[in-house]
Formats: structure tokens, C-alpha cells, sequence
DNA sequence: TCTCAATTGAAAAAAGTTATTTTTTATCCT
DNA sequence: AGGATAAAAAATAACTTTTTTCAATTGAGA
């Protein structure tokens, strides 16, 4: 376990990097140095939202000859076998996030439009707007993606 | 007004055009063909939510010698000025619509996962919800958008 | 260890968007 | 109307993010 100056860097344990293998294996793909890396600097920046390029330059320091295409192949491997979550907040790149296997829909984002400060909310409360539009316009929906623009705390 | 053989386009008035013309006056800005061209273009196509690339093959039709990059310029401008909207659909480009004047809130939208059809939905019953989050996480909420995703009637 | 398909890094290409430069034009002022 | 002037347009180049190509490498299983 690798220590910083900010705090604790978390990796994936033993049990998690040997699902994770699994769950490649199923699908004919291959658990390589490259993608555990890339899978760690996530797992290690759960909350915040990093890009293909802040991914890359982190991993870099594990994995220095690793090329940025790898980074992007990864996330979209990640992302079709339902470990990442891609979002977009406009700044021009996509995001990612770690798709928490307990909650049961996406949940919210809070974004500060002064500081560019991204929070997750857990609160849904969407259910009965859901019900209301399922009937209303005959579509069935199966995820939402719910953003609130305004001011945090620190800048309003 | 010209006709086409898919019905009716929709110009604007003569008051819309001297009311977009004052407001461009007010900010500096002058009426130029290619922008009111490309107004009309967007005017035209209400609920088609086009990219600036979509409003450049229209447009051209009227206006064979524009660039891309007026349209682009136009687009930000009239977002800028409160007459578009811009929005993300996750397609890999930027779409705008007109903002509705009579509405307090951006509408929803929803978002066919098989045709890619895109629905407005008046619908917003956000309140409570906003005021739980404004309360609980101490942010002011100044805008939203929200999303669903799944299946419209014709693909479900 | 051997084989083979999957994966990688590097570089080029694509795609979308923005900036630069020169020329044109809409508006304002007599 | 005509002329001055600042804004806008066209054309092109540049830029940014993401994807593709391809030769070389490597992981996983026999």
C-alpha cells in the first residue's frame, strides 16, 4: 500500500483484483498490468470525477511507458462491462466515475458553477416523476441522469 | 415563405425579426443574414434539437456561401443572449433549442435508446426535490437538467 | 515452453470546435 | 445618399479530444 502526502492511496484487494480477472475472463479479455493500473488510480480518486488525461497522468507514475489510447481503450472496456459510469459536466472532456454496486439508480450531481466543484448526491425522490412521465408519454425508462446547477456552500 | 415538400416552414415575423434586431442593437451586435438565416433555420425545425453541423446543411440551402464557423459563432451568441439553449446528448456533438420564454425551467428530456428519438417533457415536479438538496447539501440551485433514458412507445 | 488471439505503444487520423487573418458589410452620422 | 467605423464573414489554420491503424509484444491456456 502506497502512502502519499495527502493520505492513504486504496487499491484493490486480492479478492476484488481476482472478480475482476473473472469477470474479463467471461469475456474473453485479458487482465493485464495496464488495465489493473488504470483500474487502481480510479479506485484510489473514488469521488472525483477523473478524465482520460488526469487518469493517464496519474497512472504514468506506476506505468510510465503506458500511451494515452490505452487509457481511452480501458475506460470504454470498463465502462461496457458496467464497472465505470461515463458523464459529461460540459468542461469538454468525459468523466468517469466507479458505478456503486449499491445503489440501484445513478445518482445525482451537484455542480457548483463558480468553483466547477462536482458533488454526489444520494437522494433520488424520482419515483413518482418517473411513474408520472412512464404513463404519461408511454416510454419506459431505465436510468436518468439528474445535474443541479448553482453555488456550493464555499461560493454562494 | 417557402414551401418544401415536407409541409410548411415557419419564418420569422416581421415583430420577431425587429425584436431580435433591438436586441443585438442593445448588446453591440448587428443583423446579418446569415444570422437571421440561421434563426430560421432553427425556428424551422422546433423539437429537432440540431447540432451546428445540422443547422449548416440546412442553412446553406438559403445561404449557399456560409462557413461552419458562422454558425458556430452564431449559435454562441444566441446562447449567450438567452434565445438558445445549449444541450449534451451524449452523440458526440452539441445541440441547441429555442428557450421557451414562457417556461420558469428547463424542461426533461427523454431520450430513446433505440431510435435516439428526443421527447420534451413540460413536466417539472422537481421542487421538493430541489429544496431537500438545497437544505441538506447548503447549495443554491439556479438550473437543472435532467434526463431519462429508455424506450419510447414505437420501440419498446 | 509454445501458440495464438488479445493487447499495447506510437503515430496518424478523425471529429468537433475555436482562433486568426483578410475582406466584406451593417449601422451610424452627417 | 455617402463615408467612416466597428463588427462580422469567409477561408483557412489550429487546436482538442477521441479513435483507428499497425507492427510488436504479451497473457493465458494447452
Amino acid at each position: 500500500m502506497k502512502i502519499f502526502h495527502w493520505g492513504v492511496i486504496i487499491m484493490m484487494t486480492k479478492e476484488e483484483t481476482e472478480k475482476l480477472k473473472q469477470d474479463l475472463k467471461e469475456r474473453g479479455y485479458k487482465l493485464t498490468p495496464q488495465r489493473r493500473a488504470i483500474l487502481n488510480v480510479i479506485i484510489d480518486n473514488e469521488g472525483k470525477h477523473l478524465s482520460p488525461e488526469e487518469i493517464y497522468d496519474q497512472v504514468k507514475m506506476e506505468c510510465p511507458e503506458i500511451g494515452l489510447a490505452t487509457v481511452y481503450r480501458t475506460v470504454q472496456l470498463l465502462e461496457k462491462m458496467g464497472i465505470l459510469y461515463k458523464m459529461n459536466f460540459d468542461d469538454g472532456v468525459s468523466r468517469y466515475e466507479l458505478v456503486h454496486s449499491t445503489e440501484d439508480h445513478q445518482h445525482h450531481h451537484l455542480i457548483c458553477l463558480k468553483c466547477g466543484a462536482i458533488e454526489e448526491v444520494e437522494d433520488d425522490l424520482l419515483e413518482v416523476l418517473e411513474d408520472r412521465i412512464s404513463k404519461k408519454y408511454d416510454f419506459s425508462i431505465e436510468n436518468h441522469d439528474v445535474k443541479f446547477y448553482g453555488y456550493c456552500k464555499r461560493c454562494k
